[in-house]
DNA sequence: ACCGCCGTTGACCAAATCGGTCAAGACCCC
DNA sequence: GGGGTCTTGACCGATTTGGTCAACGGCGGT
């Protein structure tokens, strides 16, 4: 690719990447229309083809880019979890989901795209880049498990499972929602934290309450 | 249409509308070619447009397809229950999650398909067509409450959000796969029972465990 | 005023794909 | 072999596709 789109104006490059992200993320690789994506970041189809010699590299940029993405803030999560000491597993995680839904404000078609892609039949993805996603999605919830003070759960309880069984729930109210309003993924935030805190109701020890 | 259509073989009628569902599923309503869909199928793009005389028309009946086949399994579910006397809370909600399990089975693409119908934005569907989706979903829940013993769950568990919670991560859970095998759907089914006995176990009294 | 550089564009291309038609083939029972 | 039914391949004009290219406007330097 063209280096000097990084000399760009960033929400500049925003732009362009978000409109290419959404265009990708709503059908296959092969669907998505170069002019789509350029019209909806309302700059010429050319300008496309000048920074990214192809479709196909266009494509694989946005993958890595989200990739590192969401590798960044993953561990700019972990990294403050360290520093102030966070052991308690709903705070933790309604932080961890917070920052997911910032993300997901500033990047509106990043979960979207990266869920496609992964699961595009073409294989338009090198298989190391596949890999990368595997990797990121392994490390954080064990990881993340392995900081927190996990005795506060009543006997019984699967940490493991209720990770499981929230994020499931945050990809289910994604899948509802097309737009990406401030105010919509406020409220799927809202619904998220209520879920976790009746999780957290039930499945903790009471003298944790 | 042509009526023509309802004389073919059941099975051959499936096979046209599982393609065109699962086809239709994968992108917009303009991005999904009547080709792909007859390839998918196995038949010429000619039979097609000799049972139904446009894109639109074969869209429209899929749709209206779609909501009776949920409408009636619906229905036959809330007359077993009613006719077994079933008010278990989750006993009633696995068997239904179990049968919804096995449309996914018998029609693949079905929720993907109804569900980015809904959210389309070219407005290719009736109003009439959305609106009988909207009562098919208000209903259900509702109805599904009002007969079951809600007396079993703990003080200060709301059994709607419950609900909510399990069919959120069903559909997290449908959103993660695309293919849909036999041994898939059960062991979608296996982690739904999952979560659902975990749910049960903690937010049941202790005399209903 | 003129230059060169820069991000940017509209016009343009051949090739593919689109929704849809139509006449004819394949197969059947009579 | 005739009539009817299901099914198809070849074909249509129109649109869209990924991608190219020459040129535009603005701007800082001289």
């Amino acid at each position: 690719m063209n280096i000097k789109f990084f000399s760009l104006p960033p929400e500049r490059q925003d732009l362009i990447r978000n409109s290419a992200m959404i265009e990708f993320g709503e059908g296959s690789f092969k669907k998505t229309s170069a002019d789509a994506i350029a019209k909806r970041a309302g700059v010429s189809k050319s300008l496309l083809f000048h920074y990214f010699k192809d479709k196909r590299e266009l494509y694989a940029y946005l993958f890595q880019y989200a990739i590192d993405a969401c590798m960044e803030v993953f561990n700019r999560q972990v990294e403050r979890m360290s520093y102030y000491g966070e052991t308690d597993f709903f705070s933790a995680l309604e932080r961890g989901h917070k920052i997911k839904m910032d993300m997901v404000l500033r990047m509106p078609g990043l979960f979207r795209f990266v869920m496609r892609a992964y699961y595009e039949r073409d294989s338009v993805l090198s298989p190391k880049l596949r890999k990368k996603l595997d990797d990121v999605l392994a490390q954080s919830t064990g990881s993340f498990l392995a900081r927190m003070d996990l005795s506060k759960f009543k006997d019984g309880v699967d940490p493991r499972q209720v990770v499981r069984l929230l994020t499931l729930s945050a990809e289910g109210m994604l899948a509802e929602t097309g737009a990406c309003t401030a105010e919509e993924i406020n409220k799927l935030f809202q619904e998220y934290k209520k879920n976790a805190d009746m999780l957290r109701q039930f499945l903790y020890k009471e003298e944790y309450l």
